[in-house]
DNA sequence: GGTGTGACAACAA
DNA sequence: TTTGTTGCCACAC
């Protein structure tokens, strides 16, 4: 047994590593393909302590409603805007439109950029 | 080893 | 649409 607290976070990491550039996924999305349903939180602790320096987009990681997890006008919420724009996602408001632009990842494409 | 917390989600109004 | 309430539970302290 390995500590479990760092695996799931690493967990989580890795999954939010394989959304495709102009795509976004919610929180709750990135818990149950992490394989953990409903810890949806968690995920955001997750994002909370990754260091600033790391190679994580987690500017694609919104809301189930597609709203950006911030207030619309902090500095956090304009950056992400930013980065998602440059990804080619449009957001409107503090929004995205999710029928267009939320990741639907296969389960072959999991298995592909999950298996290491 | 008990408490408070949270970058959420779902529902209500 | 927006705002408020509640459930959730692993994690940080």
């Amino acid at each position: 047994m390995v500590k479990l607290a760092q695996q799931n976070y690493q967990k989580i990491w890795d999954t939010i590593r394989v959304i495709p550039q102009g795509k976004i996924a919610s929180y709750g999305q990135i818990a149950d393909l992490a394989g953990m349903p409903g810890r949806a939180r968690l995920v955001g602790r997750a994002l909370k302590e990754l260091p600033s320096n790391s190679d994580i987009p987690w500017f694609r990681v919104l809301r189930s409603s597609g709203q950006i997890a911030f207030p619309k006008y902090s500095e956090k919420a304009l950056s992400q805007k930013t980065q998602l724009l440059n990804d080619g996602v449009e957001v409107h408001k503090n929004r995205v439109k999710l029928s267009q632009f939320q990741w639907s990842p296969t389960l072959d494409e999991l298995v592909f950029q999950l298996k290491y």
